[in-house]
DNA sequence: TTGACTTATATGTCTAGACATATAATCGTA
DNA sequence: TACGATTATATGTCTAGACATATAAGTCAA
């Protein structure tokens, strides 16, 4: 026979404390701004030490659901800022990930010292090397993005040598220039006639643009604009929370 | 004169474990799938218990920089789903914020019986009434967005009797029902005559829509599909980490 | 070689204290 | 009434232990 008493398999204490105020707030049964009980009054209600609800309050505060204020006590958060996650993927794995054969192709590639533009764009001051990459991304052979990249050789001198022509640089730098943090622009556009060729659409159909800004510890590495046909293309961003 | 040593003001120690790691794990000098020290190694090195460490630790799992395994050590995570934080601002917050003059205009309002297209876009099967909702957002004047939205009413009964004349329902809601989950389809249309007039822009050019669906506990609450000019509207989303 | 059993070990959780510190509330004074 | 000093208190951090538990690694037999 097993060891087992009925306590069976029940999660631990300070798990369950958390889960218990989580789903009161999730309920609206303690609404914004509600103030929490006390950590002693926790402590007496779960019979533990102060240090085990002191651990779910913690966490609670760390994930945003709580604000804990010295002297006041422990308070429900209100709805913050309105915001998502948002899964930007590698394009190769998007649609991989769809089931579809990814295909790949390299249009230009160009390693210039940087000009004007180029430096703006990437939001340097000093005078560098620049490789500028064109390509085109299409599942089942079908166009499904366009993609304009100009990568700063001052961060990522290896890009220099790298082989494009077979890797798409945005799976290429994601493994060589791991950390980094981005910023990205979402916005849309009619396509124009080069544009229009490239992804096989009608001129003055609808595009879809994400410009995303990538850098790492204050030094730029990338910036890239993806184009795609806007009524193909979804980008889907879940929320949770506020 | 004051008691400070030359300790100044130091963050708490279990901090500046964190810092440390963190630090070490940012630059590359700790890449994904490095086993960082054990914990008692840490406490060694840091002259702490190991409750101390432990909290530092357990802080780096939750916000997955590190992934702990028993018996094995704690590890770098490597760069993992390639997500952004995509801020989606109550328009008229967004509109304020950017120091302009908020208008708003109802359109259109019905309170009818689901159709058989309203249960679909809202994911109810059981039959229901809703309310319907056409609205227009603006800035300065100049028209922002145009907003057609259907809501619940068997998860909203009080919408029934809101007035959405004043005050737009996003707002209403956002007040109204606190704690939802949504998800977000961010795509590209052309404007057709209607959505230009309303608009103001010509037929034909490029407008960002952004559908947006909404529950709370698994019941549905509402469904909005804004539409914005394309060239003149900027979804920002910003990402850090991996 | 493979599978089953044992063991060592790193993390997971918890305790019963301690002192530090920010600050809400109170009290005293101008 | 308004302002400054004092006090009480809830959270923040930390310790030196303890036992639980999952599991990598080693052991041994089929």
């Amino acid at each position: 026979m097993s060891l087992a008493t009925d306590a069976a398999d029940k999660p631990t204490l300070y798990k369950r404390i958390r889960a218990d105020i989580e789903r009161r707030i999730l309920t609206g049964e303690w609404p914004p701004g509600h103030r929490i009980p006390f950590e002693h009054e926790l402590v007496a209600r779960y019979g533990c030490s102060r240090m085990t609800v002191n651990k779910a309050l913690s966490e609670l505060a760390q994930a945003d659901l709580i604000e804990r204020r010295r002297r006041a006590g422990s308070f429900v958060r209100r709805p913050q800022h309105q915001s998502a996650v948002l899964k930007i993927a590698d394009i190769r794995a998007e649609i991989t990930a769809l089931g579809r054969t990814y295909g790949y192709e390299l249009i230009g590639r160009k390693l210039r010292a940087a000009t004007a533009a180029d430096r703006e764009r990437l939001g340097v001051k000093k005078a560098g090397k620049v490789v500028a990459i064109s390509c085109r991304h299409s599942a089942d052979n079908v166009p499904f993005a366009v993609e304009d990249r100009l990568i700063d050789l001052a961060s990522v001198p290896s890009a220099a040598t790298a082989d494009f022509s077979r890797e798409p640089p945005g799976s290429w730098l994601l493994h060589h220039v791991p950390w980094t943090e981005a910023e990205h622009t979402i916005s849309a556009i009619v396509a124009d006639d080069r544009t229009a060729e490239t992804l096989d659409i009608a001129i003055g159909a609808p595009c879809l643009v994400i410009d995303r800004y990538t850098w790492r510890s204050a030094r730029t590495i990338t910036a890239v604009r993806l184009l795609y046909p806007g009524d193909s293309h979804r980008l889907v961003a879940r929320f949770k929370g506020g």
